[in-house]
Parts: structure tokens; C-alpha cells; sequence
DNA sequence: GCATGGATATATGTATGCCTGTATATGCAC
DNA sequence: GTGCATATACAGGCATACATATATCCATGC
């Protein structure tokens, strides 16, 4: 596993998680010569990574006007767990036929990782390495690649539901629930857990964010 | 409806047009040189249009390798069919109950340019056209996006599909089944119409592909 | 006093040049 | 004759410089 090759996957990787982290809070306008000052590039590498992010809808750029952290407001983190939940049940639906015991074993040790873990920043790594073990199987990548987009477009929201120590642990207790009918191969029991576990983050973190007023326009 | 705004994005118009049309072959691969010189302008524009494409899966770039049109073998065609067969079918389920009457009647009229059309470029912008009406009232704006996105992937397959009149006759007749259902507010019966157009697109599109070795490797 | 127009400033879009990394070909050694 | 190493060439990444568009502010006129 060979690190970023250029200067602008660095840059990218460097904003993604400063975003998901809520270094850089939603709306923020992110200026190239900032940007370009602040990593001690020049402003074609920040460039490029500022397409990659938009690429994958973590930052908004219009034309003549730059680039800013893209916002979601509760109705767009709606769609959002909406789709995750059509993609994510057809690819465990896909995958756990074909899921072998030992993939099962490594995402019961990411839940005892989750466990263990009190670093909050990893929470959310974790959280996704245990829904995509479960789909690996599902012998389509571009239904994974989808996944995990999805993944990091929420991350810096998901990351705000994960520091919630009540729904943490309502969430690693579906996780186990989830796991376990995986092991006893009851396809619709486990889509059924993963859906309802999906449908309460959503209703969870609308309702935080509304309270939270995060989804306020500037 | 303004024009692009940025070189970058006319020559990513252009690129993504002339790849669709199979001007450009699959596995071409895209010098920046050649293209600044074939389009008149620098290189900068033309790696932001690229990037782009990137994004839009239409091209593949591996650093200091450069870019080339992405390659798609049967395998990959089966897994944006079942993409398409997954998203498509639940944005219909969700857009049928608020699809208003005039919408249907727009997509009937897209259908009957469809027959009309003799030029063989339109026939993949009118069958989008047609399917994304059905979709509109989904009510999930990321979901029309992400099978706008699908749509334009696949685009220059449709289009082989598509200048096949026996195929064409055949996707016609199930359109308008398929409307038909719509205006029944027969859900169960469109969206299976829908799933059963879908897939025999994919197999007829996957087995000629396989026939005229359109994914052999360079 | 308010509105409109123009000018200026700032940030993005675009052009060009250089450097680095990779791939290929050739030569030498085994 | 084959394999490995080295050198050269080519293409892409990055930097620097220039152009353009847009927004804001000030001035002037009504």
C-alpha cells in the first residue's frame, strides 16, 4: 500500500479529514492562496484537489467564485441515508451468500476495536471498515465504490452521531445484532437490522442537526 | 439555461460528446499535449476537463501515466445495469405516486420524437430524457443524479444498443408499456416492466459486446 | 438622500516553462 | 543469447506569470 503519489491526493486527503473532523466547519469559502500558503504548494495542486473533493460532494465550486464546504441541510442528509440504505441492503442481500466466516470474525474485531477505541476520530473509520466488511462479497465494485462515497460525503456528520455516547451504544449493539444474523446466514433479518439501524442514525442526526441549527445558511 | 462558463468545462462537454459517439475509442489514451493543441488552448483546461471526466468515470488517470478513456469490459456494463436496475426501479416507486399527469404526457411526446428521430446521436439524449421524466417526482435529488451519472457512463454502450432496429423496436414497445402502467398507477407492474426492459438491455448489450471484442485489451 | 454607473481590487481561470518520474531501448556482462 | 542496468526521451505534475470576471465601494447626478 503505496501512500498519495502527488502533491494534489495529499492535499485532498489533508482537507477530507479536516473537513470530516470539523476543523473546517460547512460553508467555509476555501480560498487557493490560502490554501496554496497554508500547505506551501502553489495553487495548481489545491486546484485539482478541490475538483477531487467536489467530485465526491464534500466541497461546492462555482465557476469565478471558488470553492466552499459544501453544506447539507437535514433534507440532503435525508437523501443521503436514503440511498445508503438502498445500496447498503442490496449489497449485504449480494454479499452475505457469499460471505466467508473469516470476514465475519474481522468485523466482530473492528466492533471490539470500536469498543476499545477512545479516540473519537477514529470512530468514524471504524464504523465504515465494519459496514464494508459485511459487503465486500457483494461481487460489485462499483456498488462499493458507491458505498463509500456516501461514507465520506456524510463522514463529518456521522462523526457528530458517533460522539453521541447514547446512540454509540444503541449503534454497536445493532451492529451486534447485525453480525449475528449475518452468522446465522438470515439474509432478511440482518437487512432487516441494517435498515432499521440506518433509519435511526438518519432520524437521529436530522433531529440533532436541526437543534444543533448546523444546516443554517451563513 | 447559460452556456458553460469555463473552457474546462466546454472542452469536457466535447470530450464526453465525442467519446459517446465513439469518435474516440475506448482505450485511447489522452496526451494533454495533443488535446491543447487539437482544442487551441493551454493544458491547464484541458487536465481540469479531464479531471472531470475522471470524476464522471468516463476516463481513467493514473499519475504520471496520464488519462485514457476508461475501458469497460462485460463485467463492468453487468454492474452499472444492476445499478441502473436498483436505482432506477426505486426512484420510479418513489416519483410514480407524485408523477403528475403532463409529465407522462412529455414523456409520451419524447417517445414519439424517439420513432421520429433519424439521427442516430439523439436517440441516447431522448431515451434519457424519457426515463428521467419518469423519475423526476422522486423527490431525491441526489438519486436523479447518480442515474444521470449512470446514464452518461454507459452512453456510448446505450448508443450501440440503440442503433440496433431490432433493439430499438423492442425498447420502444416496452416504453410504452411502461407508460402505459405509469398512467394505470400500476406501480408493481411499472416497476417490473422497468426491471425487465433493464435487463434485457444488459444482456443484448453484454453478449454484443463479448461478440465484437469491444473489450479487448489494447 | 438614493440610485446608478464606473473604477478598482481580489480571486479565479488560463498560459507557459521547468523538473521529475517512468518507460523503453540499447549495450554490456555473464 | 538472455538478463539486467543505465541512459535517454517523453509525458505529466508543479510553479510562476498573466488575463479576466465579478463584486464592492465611491462618486456623481438626479
Amino acid at each position: 500500500m503505496q501512500g498519495p503519489r502527488t502533491v494534489a491526493e495529499q492535499v485532498a486527503n489533508v482537507l477530507r479529514e479536516a473537513i470530516a473532523s470539523g476543523t473546517i466547519k460547512a460553508g467555509t469559502s476555501l480560498r487557493q492562496d490560502d490554501l496554496a500558503e497554508q500547505f506551501g504548494f502553489s495553487r495548481m495542486p489545491i486546484r485539482d484537489a478541490l475538483r477531487q473533493l467536489e467530485a465526491e460532494g464534500i466541497v461546492s465550486i462555482h465557476p469565478t467564485k471558488g470553492a466552499q464546504v459544501a453544506r447539507m441541510d437535514s433534507a440532503e442528509i435525508s437523501e443521503i441515508y436514503a440511498l445508503r440504505e438502498l445500496l447498503e441492503c442490496e449489497a449485504l442481500r449480494l454479499s452475505l451468500p457469499n460471505l466467508a466466516g473469516d470476514r465475519l470474525d474481522e468485523a466482530e474485531q473492528v466492533l471490539d476495536q470500536i469498543d476499545a477505541e477512545r479516540n473519537v476520530g477514529r470512530w468514524g473509520a471504524l464504523n465504515r471498515a465494519f459496514h464494508l466488511a459485511l459487503y465486500d462479497a457483494c461481487g460489485n465494485n462499483r456498488l462499493l465504490a458507491l458505498i463509500e462515497a456516501h461514507h465520506n460525503a456524510a463522514d463529518r456528520y456521522v462523526r457528530i452521531l458517533l460522539s453521541n455516547l447514547d446512540y454509540r451504544s444503541r449503534s454497536q449493539t445493532e451492529h451486534r445484532d447485525l453480525l449475528a444474523a449475518c452468522r446465522r446466514r438470515d439474509g432478511d433479518r440482518a437487512i432487516g437490522i441494517l435498515r432499521q439501524h440506518l433509519r435511526e442514525g438518519s432520524e437521529t442526526l436530522v433531529s440533532a442537526i436541526r437543534e444543533d441549527g448546523l444546516s443554517r445558511k451563513s
